[in-house]
DNA sequence: AATGAGGTAAACACAT
DNA sequence: TATGTGTTTACCTCAT
């Protein structure tokens, strides 16, 4: 025991909220004040668990994996993304064009994690926004890469230049027909580049050594970065010299390699939120350094695809233009359409080919390896629950879990709802706030369910909402709390270790929530959820709602959200799979935008009393509830000392599925 | 600044 | 006695 609190203490620490106070890094610096705050305070014997308090979040070898898979895919995706827009756009010059794209959604920056430990940062984000953060920083990452690739391109070149044509080199500019040849091989050398790149990033455990390379590929071992070397690329360069150690040491993959992972995408460079992240036309996100940004906000409206940092982005070529007018006259006389820039153009075409076919790859290895690894905490228990154990897979509400896992591979990377919420709070994701503005748990679960089963994150619900949902989910509408405590392991990862910090905090808000009613069942006592009291203990305020709900989205989309990106949270935000009958979250979030939360937040907001029963709920199994607790006293007296109900309660017996479906509506849609 | 909600830690009682 | 379960209290953070 002692040695399980003794961890349990140190772990939660981070959890601890210092939230957005903590600048001073990851590891640490709040973890310190945050224990020290926390244990401090209490009269009583609080041991200060301040000791040990260190916020490193840990990973297992296999979430580490998972972590690490997942950033390879998304370099991956990055790298379709800008290889496509690039290969796009060559044909024409017009600023235009550039609309196109896919865009990236990157405007998670504002929130600024940099430094936020791991577990904060989780903590903070929601699913989503791990994911946008995750690209972002993959983004720049890619960013450095690319120009790291650039370099080395022009080195060669420079080589090839200098050997064949000993003498007076122009630099790229007098590249003739000759060059042509060299153009494309140093093209495909890139494409190999990439490629390696990737799998070594698979890998994740592969160290190079700087000195070993050999030929061409001599800048993998630096370019070649496992995403723990990232820190290092955003510092600036692959510093050559330090790659063996750091390789070395991080080959380890132990919890501190992990954290400083996490950590250091948590930690980028510190772009300001509105430089952070550009996302040019063509979905290539562009790092840009304060001095360049303003610049580049003048170009934005009229940039292009190929134009980024004042400079030229055609593949090996790196021009300086001052302006976009000078990039595109250099455009027009260097990438005129000739043979060399079809020729370079088909090279890009089959870099993006191979990328593409290497993304397959790797997300079909992603999955299996994800099947493998996670499988576990879903498969089934022995220790039988009374309840379904499909109830992992089919939620009661009649919440039809988007098959995800098969269909996309990545899915855990983008949870196919993006729950605004977290977003919108900026806090601390399990904060009150985002319980009542997040889409239902249910759906949001729903939705993200494969993902918070297998990544590490702290769901953005309260606990009372989760030890609901777990009920709920029963058939019988009853668990013990074994039963819950096995509920948030199968459905959270994140629940799978600090047990002694969460299971405490389970019991706590059992006893503490009225709306938890336990009941003396034969084999013990089981936990039911009064929905009338859950309903209650939401504030009222929330009522109206369309304009929180716009205020929410505008908040959230207040960096450079594009309108196609906002749409989708607006979407996934409220996906009010209200109506009873059809609850299939796709097509629920697809259908029901924003108007929803407009009928979610009628619903919601009655508080004040039995009224509330939202419209459309099923009146009657209110009335079930009312009764529980109709009598203050009986209620009273049911709840805490637990009289034996016979059958467990009424809920169970009568109508479970009415239940579900006004539950669903009403009660979750505004928590 | 006050208040409320939620999270965490811990003490304590009771049952197995 | 060791554990698990419940309850309660205290303190903290955050949002309103």
């Amino acid at each position: 025991m002692m040695v399980e609190s003794a961890s349990e203490t140190i772990r939660s620490a981070p959890s601890g909220q210092n939230g957005v106070g903590s600048i001073s890094g990851q590891a640490d610096g709040g973890g310190g004040g945050a224990g020290a705050a926390g244990a401090g305070g209490g009269g009583a014997g609080r041991d200060s668990a301040a000791a040990g308090a260190d916020s490193n979040g840990e990973m297992s070898p296999a979430e580490l994996l998972h972590f690490q898979q997942q950033q390879a895919l998304q370099v991956a995706r990055q790298f379709l993304l800008q290889q496509a827009s690039g290969l796009s756009s060559p044909g024409n010059s017009d600023s235009k064009q550039s609309a196109s794209a896919v865009q990236v959604p990157v405007s998670v920056a504002m929130m600024s994690p940099q430094m936020l430990a791991p577990q904060q940062m989780q903590q903070i984000l929601s699913p989503p926004q791990l994911q946008a953060l995750l690209q972002q920083q993959q983004a720049l990452m890619l960013q450095q890469l690319q120009e790291y690739y650039k370099k080395q391109q022009e080195q060669l070149h420079l080589q090839l230049l200098t050997q064949q044509q000993a003498g007076k080199q122009q630099p790229k500019e007098a590249l003739g027909n000759k060059q042509l040849a060299f153009q494309q091989q140093l093209l495909q050398m890139q494409q190999l580049q990439q490629q390696h790149l990737l799998s070594l990033q698979r890998q994740g455990l592969v160290s190079l050594q700087p000195s070993q390379a050999s030929g061409p590929l001599q800048t993998l071992p630096q370019a070649a970065v496992c995403p723990t070397d990232l820190p290092q690329l955003w510092k600036g360069e692959g510093a050559p010299g330090q790659p063996a150690e750091d390789s070395v040491k991080q080959e380890g993959l132990d919890l501190s390699g992990s954290a400083t992972t996490a950590t250091s995408f948590a930690a980028p460079p510190k772009v300001s939120p509105s430089l952070s992240h550009h996302t040019l036309p063509n979905g290539q996100p562009t790092v840009l350094t304060p001095r360049r940004d303003s610049s580049s906000h003048e170009e934005t409206p009229g940039s292009h695809p190929l134009y980024g940092h004042g400079e030229c982005k055609w593949p090996g070529c790196e021009t300086l233009c001052e302006d976009l007018g000078q990039f595109i006259k250099h455009l027009n006389t260097e990438h005129a359409l000739d043979d060399r820039s079809t020729a370079q153009c088909r090279v890009q075409m089959q870099v993006v080919q191979q990328l593409e076919i290497q993304l397959a790859k790797e997300s079909e290895r992603l999955q299996a390896m994800m099947a493998h690894l996670h499988m576990r905490p879903s498969e089934p228990k022995p220790f039988s629950q009374p309840v379904p154990v499909s109830a992992a897979d089919s939620f009661p509400d009649g919440l039809v879990h988007p098959p995800t896992s098969a269909a996309a591979p990545v899915t855990p990377l983008r949870p196919p709802g993006l729950s605004s919420a977290p977003l919108h709070s900026g806090g601390p994701a399990r904060r009150r706030s985002s319980d009542k503005f997040c889409s239902p748990i249910s759906s949001e679960l729903a939705q993200n369910h494969e993902f918070y089963k297998n990544a590490d994150v702290r769901p953005p619900f309260t606990y009372a909402s989760l030890i609901r949902q777990a009920i709920l989910e029963t058939p019988d509408r009853q668990l013990t709390l074994n039963e819950i405590y096995n509920w948030f392991t199968r459905m959270f990862a994140y629940f799978r270790r600090n047990t002694a910090t969460w299971k405490n905090a389970v019991r706590h808000n059992l006893s503490l929530h009225k709306c938890f009613v336990r009941v003396e069942n034969v084999k013990g006592a089981v936990w039911t959820v009064d929905e009338r009291e859950y309903q209650k203990r939401r504030p009222p305020k929330m009522t109206g709602s369309p304009t929180l709900v716009k205020s929410m989205i505008s908040g959230l989309s207040y960096g450079a959200l594009n309108a196609s990106y906002q749409a989708a949270l607006a979407e996934s935000s409220f996906p009010l799979l209200n109506s009873p009958g059809m609850l299939n979250p796709g097509s629920a979030s697809s259908l029901l935008p924003l108007s929803h939360d407009e009928v979610g937040a009628p619903v919601e907001p009655l508080p004040s009393n039995g009224s509330s029963s939202p419209p459309r709920l099923s009146p009657p199994q209110y009335s079930h509830q009312v009764q529980v607790k109709e009598e203050p006293a009986e209620a009273e007296e049911d709840r805490r000392p637990g009289p034996p109900l016979g059958p467990p309660n009424p809920s169970t017996a009568g109508p479970p599925e009415d239940r579900d479906l006004e539950e669903e509506l009403p009660g979750e849609e505004l928590s």
